[in-house]
DNA sequence: CTTGTTGCAAACTTTTTGCATACAC
DNA sequence: GTGTATGCAAAAAGTTTGCAACAAG
């Protein structure tokens, strides 16, 4: 498992790098994390690692089925590991609480698109966005109230 | 109903403009477009209209409701109207196919979600990516296919 | 008149690309 | 040695901001 993703690069002709080592455990490390913080989190260890390998490796990384990325934000996209089982996330407009789901929740509804759509989702790209029942759906978007009109 | 914009944005303390009404009205008939695509259906009424406007109103329009966005691509958002009634959309990474569905398909998710995670679901927002059961799941990412190795 | 709005231009953030060099195999 | 991968720098794409002029109420 540890070597998991050395045969994954190396059986689809990919070449192995410290690179690459370095940028997919800083995705595991990180949890969720955007490109730009993998490679904040790279440079620690190794000062001249680019950013555009950054880019470069995620997408890599991803299309091997090492690392996956959703959107957690309006902004940037976020990548992390696949080891960590398949999951999907609700995220907190309010409190920003991101939330792991475990898949079996959301069986109906996959069932339901399936057999309704023709549909066939994928479920560890999902993203639902909210708020904590006890944040309030009011201040819904931090701290910002533009206009304070009464 | 048709007024109604005006009344939520002059009670809101917004003043009518005749950039907000084109802006609005483009998104009303185009569906679901990214703020580049409004500000070029914008333009072809009136040449002057600046890009930051379109980003401006957008915000103000979601602010008072009139409109929501969603993320269709891992680009650019998109707005729509929200006089289509509420519905959240399934995206085929294949084909690219965006289908409207009701939010009574997800009443159960919703109501789990809820019980079981205190989490209210933002169904407006809500944007499931997959593919559709006839485009197959390989071809997943468009015509890319970087390495061929066999 | 008063103050919200707009246009413009420039700055910013995030991501992508071309190219010469470096390194994995 | 051969060709992939990287670093670098510049470009592209998307979005935001400061500010003076404009216009809605």
């Amino acid at each position: 498992m540890t070597d998991d993703w050395r045969v994954k690069l190396r059986g689809s002709g990919y070449r192995l790098t410290p690179q690459r080592e370095l940028i997919l455990r800083a995705v595991e490390e990180l949890g969720h994390a955007t490109p730009d913080e993998v490679h904040a989190r790279v440079r620690e260890q190794s000062e001249a690692v680019n950013v555009s390998t950054v880019y470069r490796t995620l997408e890599v990384l991803e299309e091997l089925g090492l690392i996956r990325h959703a959107h957690l934000s309006d902004r940037a996209p976020t990548y992390h590991s696949v080891t960590d089982h398949e999951h999907f996330h609700l995220v907190c407009r309010n409190c920003h609480r991101v939330t792991s789901v475990d898949p079996d929740v959301i069986t109906l509804l996959s069932d339901r698109l399936r057999t309704d759509h023709d549909f066939v989702l994928d479920v560890g790209h999902l993203t639902i966005f909210g708020h904590c029942a006890d944040c309030g759906p009011a201040a819904a978007d931090e701290t910002k109230e533009k206009h304070s009109h009464a």
